[in-house]
DNA sequence: GCAAAGTTAGTGAATGTTTACTAATTAACA
DNA sequence: TGTTAATTAGTAAACATTCACTAACTTTGC
């Protein structure tokens, strides 16, 4: 998926009003006022709402895939790539806020048949690499075998949602930064062989 | 809170619709037509549509919170109690498949001000809950007491809920019984003294 | 080198629907 | 007979989308 210049402010200030408000609060007018052009505009770029809605979720998709790419493509044990996994996309939600929501949408983007199949493509794709990632450490001894890799992805993907989720919930009112090392520290310990 | 027969029905009603096809397809016309009246109807039982959907939240946090009562006031251990917490979590979805969306909803309820209020109040309910139980756990020795119980309430509910997110997001297509018990058993070796 | 042709990105006005909700009325029944 | 629960028929506002049109660029062919 290649987009304009344009289509990804559009994304941007989508992504925006989702975060802050909610998917519901996404209309063609709050999207266009934000934008500071008419609602007809938006039909020069999407060809409808829920092209804006799919392309929201593909473009972050790639970014977020770009990054852990980057990640595991370093030479280190799977223990060291998992770690590496969490703090970058901690990282990545401290740095922009309003993501969460679009990537964490499994509840939010349901109400169309093809949105919620490309929901469900990017969390199975993003369990696939964390499944891989520990599977190489329990391989390279990094990691304890005695445990399934499926629960592990779970465990691990889980808490991690659900402080990042917490953190939203409550105004970002507390430092996520610190709790994502808190949580990274504490799987380190679980995880280690 | 105490609810009407009728208002219970349509309670259900609601939840149905938005476990089948999410938060933003409740209107007054979809919910109307299952519960095969007109919508002017439902104003006979409740105030307007916010209040119906604040009583959802409330209608399930009740139920959620009295079955958890009956299984934490139990004379068990914490771990022991912990893992019936899960047990039965994981027991009410099997049973009613359509209140995942409902209970699982900060990303969906806040649209509204006054709801996610109540969502968070609702989550923050159930972290305490876990967190004593944890925090019992230590004290009799049967959890691990190098960990956070914070950090281990995330761990929890964390891998909990994606587990049962994962499952609806697959259309209820394997067995959430059986892949509850695997992440019990998982969590039982990780928080074991 | 420049006019004709085409493209891109926008506009205001209007569309048909859907939404939540209301007023006035009636059927049921204890 | 009076309350409860429903109805029919409506409303204003919000919604996504289409329409005809324009101003400002870019490309192309002579």
């Amino acid at each position: 998926m290649k987009f304009t210049t344009r289509q990804i402010e559009i994304i941007n200030a989508a992504t925006e009003i989702i975060g802050l408000k909610g998917v519901q609060k996404l209309t063609t007018k709050s999207l266009a006022a934000k934008m500071n052009f008419s609602e007809p505009a938006l039909y020069r770029h999407f060809k409808d709402k829920n092209e804006i809605l799919r392309s929201i979720l593909l473009y972050f998709k790639g970014n977020m895939r770009e990054g852990l790419n980057n990640v595991i493509s370093e030479n280190k044990t799977g223990l060291e790539k998992i770690i590496d996994t969490i703090s970058f996309q901690f990282n990545f939600f401290v740095k922009y806020p309003a993501v969460i929501m679009v990537i964490f949408s499994e509840t939010s983007f349901q109400n169309d048949e093809n949105l919620s199949i490309t929901v469900k493509e990017i969390v199975d794709d993003k369990r696939k690499i964390v499944k891989a990632i520990l599977l190489s450490g329990q391989k390279d001894g990094s990691i304890r075998s005695d445990l399934k890799t499926n629960q592990l992805t779970n465990i691990i993907m889980g808490s991690m949602r659900i402080t990042v989720l917490n953190w939203r919930l409550h105004g970002f009112d507390f430092d996520l930064q610190k709790e994502g090392e808190e949580l990274i520290k504490t799987l380190k310990i679980i995880l280690k062989k």
